[in-house]
DNA sequence: CGGCATCCTTGGAGATACTG
DNA sequence: CAGTATCTCCAAGGATGCCG
């Protein structure tokens, strides 16, 4: 992709337009999800429903942490709560069907990582 | 960061190391570019070879920002650096292969973006 | 043009302790 | 078990200035 000079630059401009359209939805989904800790909770909720301790363990994030980023993602849609009232409380999280659309990405992550990491 | 259990442990560890070997690329690529600024910097190199003031613009980020990122991504070995010192000293920024093998990450984002966002 | 050096503000996040 | 409440600390990052 050489950068065309300055002259006749009609089409640049629709170009770059075009261009940024394009990049628009990744800075999006960036700006929506690129924080470590949701990446790492969503992606942990790809095997299935989980409870806040089970996630506690597996993520290694913080109870308070873990909470905080848990209500972010509830309240962007990516993740459901499930309560159980019975007993001692139990609270089941999982993907929404906004979150599980986001397994391409992780798909292309673990892959990418199988080959450029170590 | 390896927090010792004070008491035995069970064979719980088994159990999430099996789940670390699955989920080790994702989140080992996690830590690696999943930050805001790296992600929308490797994603804004995919069109090729931009200057620094130039990534500058398209980014939004401040100088300072930028070349410690950049720096920092170079040394991660994601991105590379051209230098021309005629005139002006001009610096061009682009992947590395490494770098480049994440693009269908950003593939993917686009397309959930497509389908999710706004 | 490219990019450090500085100062300064913010919030991300760990540790710990406490409740329903 | 599933959180909430603090307290605290540090790194990320904006603003500005300077310099080759």
């Amino acid at each position: 992709m050489a950068t065309q000079p300055p002259t006749a630059d009609t089409n640049e401009d629709t170009e770059i337009e075009q261009r940024n359209a394009d990049l628009c939805n990744v800075v999006g989904s960036i700006e929506e999800i690129g924080s470590k800790w949701k990446l790492i909770i969503i992606n942990d909720l790809r095997d299935g429903e989980k409870r806040f301790n089970e996630l506690k363990r597996s993520t290694g994030a913080s109870s308070y942490t873990l909470s905080r980023v848990l209500d972010d993602l509830e309240k962007q849609g990516f993740v459901e709560n499930r309560k159980e009232f019975e007993s001692p409380v139990a609270s089941y999280y999982s993907l929404t069907n906004k979150g599980g659309a986001l397994c391409p990405v992780f798909d292309a992550l673990d892959d990418w990582g199988g080959n450029w990491l170590e």
